[in-house]
DNA sequence: TGTCTACCTGCAAATGATTTGCAATAAGGG
DNA sequence: CCCTTATTGCAAATCATTTGCAGGTAGACA
């Protein structure tokens, strides 16, 4: 698929959701938006800055916007800063990550456990809707070799 | 076993460690695994900070030590704030958390995946030394009542 | 197309967790 | 008991993220 058709799909979807919301369309969004559909890695609010021109707290305002929205992901490494990740229509972005613990090089994991561990959580403890969030750590090739 | 015991006990250990890296015994490192030993959840600095008379970066200080040391774990519930846990001699401390998203109670899950997935996972994509981190969310059983 | 209004942005300052510089203090081997 | 070196308290610095505010703008409507 051409980029222009990706992007004006996004666009399609971003005026929709945020219609819903009385919310509007401006530049920032949609840059944010772009940003994190070249890159295939999730990316830090200060990177995607980086790649812009308006002010940081636009981007983390954007973010929590466009997070509440459910088009974007946030997620959490444990490094002290949040990442997002563009997420697809009907994709509710569940995967996880392995993270190199040198280089912080981030390949996606596919593969997760069976839902009924969590279910199972659930109802062993009486809790409701349950939810979890797993990463994985360790060092990638490339720095094995240095 | 009466609590003088586990403290004894965690005396020693905490002498033997800090001898091998030429470190001290303090009064706030001693006091800090005694506040560990008294919780059963994982506490915030601040949280210890309240139970002591020492300064804040004290605490931190000692709690990064310990953590070298391996006698105490640290966790991250994506909150911002480091939580941290004592750990038991032969306790290497995986398990993994439930916490409620409204009241941060916090339950221990002592069930974890087979380890053969993180095998698999480091076969898979050449990573060495692969370790996870994983936590669950949900809403406890008094705040669904609420 | 101009108007109006609520939503947005930039900028600067505030927050909250955690770290660090430094001078004063204390642990513990000799 | 002394001396060297680790450790502490205090204040200031960092870092990621949020927020107050005044000026700017998207977009519904006339």
């Amino acid at each position: 698929m051409a980029a222009h058709t990706h992007t004006r799909q996004n666009l399609a979807e971003l005026t929709a959701r945020l219609r819903q919301r009385d919310r509007r369309i401006t530049g920032p969004r949609q840059l944010i938006l772009d940003v994190l559909r070249r890159e295939e890695h999730p990316l830090t609010a200060k990177e995607i800055h980086e790649q812009l021109d308006c002010d940081l707290a636009t981007v983390y305002r954007s973010l929590r916007l466009l997070e509440e929205m459910a088009m974007v992901k946030r997620f959490d490494f444990g490094d002290g800063t949040a990442r997002f990740e563009l997420l697809g229509q009907n994709d509710d972005g569940h995967h996880h990550h392995l993270v190199c613990r040198e280089c912080s090089t981030v390949v996606e994991i596919g593969e997760c456990f069976r839902g009924n561990l969590e279910s199972r959580i659930a109802q062993e403890h009486g809790f409701a809707s349950v939810s979890h969030r797993l990463e994985f750590f360790g060092i990638c090739p490339e720095c094995q070799a240095n």
